[in-house]
DNA sequence: AGTACCTACGACAAAGGGTAGTACGACATT
DNA sequence: AATGTCGTACTACCCTTTGTCGTAGGTACT
């Protein structure tokens, strides 16, 4: 699937502001939590439906804690960038190569240090990039 | 601005089977090549509007041939899908670098072995990559 | 019982995208 | 000149997604 990209990841504003709550907090958030810590004001109700909405779309995992429920990002900002990175590559098709000049020629000198790093360490160090939970 | 990235280029199925046939063909098309070329049975008005709405988003430059015009990528698709991947890259924020080995964890051996040429390239041997014409 | 909190649902408006119809101008053909 | 033909400009309509809530109905503590 290669064409589903673009469309699959397209995040409203304020889940996008969501996600950067629960990504900033060290453990799962409560709605409550979550609505508190955006400065909008927003209906409690509103913050509620978006984490649902997260959640089915599978970018939030759910767990209950007692009466209520605690949303945690599935998986880490710098995961998801990598995905959408991945997803953009691959919409290419053809001459990813082409594709991955381009994008090293534009990307600062910080960053291709640490593309130089990363490629010259055996991946075998740093394992699951995907802590994906067991599917359903 | 590093936010609308997500939203910014969310482009239909529609959009991107026309994206495509610009891409495929040598030279710009008028609304007519397009619509021949996509095996669809859609309306001639339909790939029109499409072609409207690419044009309006800038993804599409448009220029007048006689009577009708012609329409052609503004870019290629190698430098759209790097710009996609330095948008992905940059809604991380913070730490780019933890982003970048994710990234580099998961691509192919080949292109591995492209980004390690593109990083020892001195990027002034691939010049413009972004042959953009002259802002409006 | 009353009050506080939660979740589950349903709703509704605005925007984006797929799809098209109609109106209208420029040419070519008869 | 009348009539097609072809192309653009607008307008419209439907469906899905996203922002935003309201209401209803549990559970639990006072």
């Amino acid at each position: 699937m290669s064409l589903g990209t673009l469309t699959r990841v397209a995040l409203g504003e304020l889940e996008r502001a969501v996600m950067a709550q629960l990504w900033s907090a060290d453990a799962p958030l409560t709605v409550r939590d979550v609505h508190d810590r955006l400065e909008r004001e927003l209906a409690y109700t509103t913050v509620m439906t978006v984490l649902g909405r997260l959640a089915k779309k599978g970018l939030v995992r759910q767990e209950r804690d007692g009466k209520a429920y605690r949303y945690a990002a599935a998986s880490s900002r710098e995961q998801m960038a990598a995905e959408l990175m991945l997803d953009a590559l691959g919409d290419v098709g053809e001459d990813r190569t082409a594709a991955l000049v381009a994008f090293v020629d534009r990307v600062g000198p910080e960053e291709a240090e640490a593309l130089r790093r990363a490629l010259d360490n055996p991946a075998e160090i740093s394992p699951p990039t995907t802590p994906r939970s067991p599917e359903s």
